[in-house]
DNA sequence: GTCCAGGCGGAAG
DNA sequence: CTTCCGCATGGA
């Protein structure tokens, strides 16, 4: 077992994790077990550290997975004074957050899930399409299942996809494996331009624009992008003052002001509008 | 019972 | 081009 320490000023284990960008973690121990694809690793903050333990040879791949040769200062210093209220506090709450590199397949499953959807019941049916088509796995001695193979979900018909909760998202999921299985390969999108990544992903049934901002950011780290649902959508008329009614003229209003950094600002927004709704206040 | 959740496809205007 | 509607499901 390998054991990776960073310092937990730009990482927060639990924050990283809950805030809407990854599906697949559980409570363990002091901190979370995460799960991508067919990998596991256990997480948790202790004093001003970030401790992740994974397999000796999943040592790198987790660095990359929590981004950690990433310095995330810059863009919280400018997220922080850019000079809109929100975004400041929604930066300080979520500080800690980290956004993972994630498998591209894997979210752009969980994303198409997602839809009109809540996170609880998207982890849930998450969880059962692992169990019922991932491989059986053993991280210290514990089992879990991956992520399934998309040839192991050539397996499933629509009527599974259904008996997980997924309802009409099924015909999306089973028509998504087909072109999978057929040859379509996501790993070769990652050289093109967020624009083209976007055209691309907008062509696969069950893909529109939210979705494909979401696995444009979260699958390929395009950072110019930002998914607007319906808590940004709030966060938008709420705290921005916005009148736009297109979602997606309200994503191309945030690009513009936020450039690069779009992806990340969203993300805090996200977390904080969510949080508050939640929770009533922060923290 | 209604409303909502990290919306989308298809029809109609 | 845009707006509107139906859609599965479970929790509030």
């Amino acid at each position: 077992m390998k054991k990776i320490v960073t310092s937990s000023e730009f990482f927060n284990v639990k924050d990283t994790l809950e805030c809407g960008q990854v599906f697949r973690f559980v409570p363990y121990k002091q901190g979370f077990k995460v799960f991508c694809l067919d990998r596991c690793a256990y997480c948790y903050n202790v004093n001003d550290t970030a401790v992740i333990e994974c397999n000796d040879n999943d040592e790198s791949f987790f660095v990359n997975y929590f981004d950690l040769e990433k310095d995330y200062s810059d863009m919280y210093r400018s997220a922080i004074s850019y000079g809109s209220e929100v975004l400041t506090l929604s930066a300080k709450l979520g500080k800690g957050i980290r956004i993972l590199n994630q498998s591209p397949y894997e979210t752009l499953v969980s994303f198409m899930v997602s839809q009109n959807n809540n996170i609880p019941r998207i982890k849930a049916s998450i969880e059962k399409l692992c169990n019922a088509f991932g491989e059986e796995k053993f991280f210290n001695g514990e089992r879990y299942y991956a992520f399934p193979t998309v040839q192991a979900l050539k397996k499933a018909d629509v009527d599974f996809y259904k008996s997980i909760g997924l309802g009409y998202r099924a015909e999306y999921v089973y028509a998504l494996v087909n072109k999978l299985c057929s040859g379509y390969n996501l790993d070769e999108l990652k050289n093109l331009s967020t624009d083209a990544l976007k055209k691309e992903l907008l062509k696969i049934y069950g893909v529109g624009p939210k979705v494909a901002d979401c696995v444009s950011f979260f699958g390929y780290k395009k950072t110019d992008s930002f998914p607007v649902d319906t808590w940004i959508e709030k966060v938008y008329r709420e705290n921005f003052g916005g009148t736009l009614l297109s979602r997606e003229k309200i994503a191309n209003y945030f690009v513009g002001l936020f450039k690069e950094y779009s992806g990340y600002f969203q993300q805090y927004l996200f977390y904080y509008k969510r949080s508050i709704e939640k929770n009533g206040q922060i923290k």
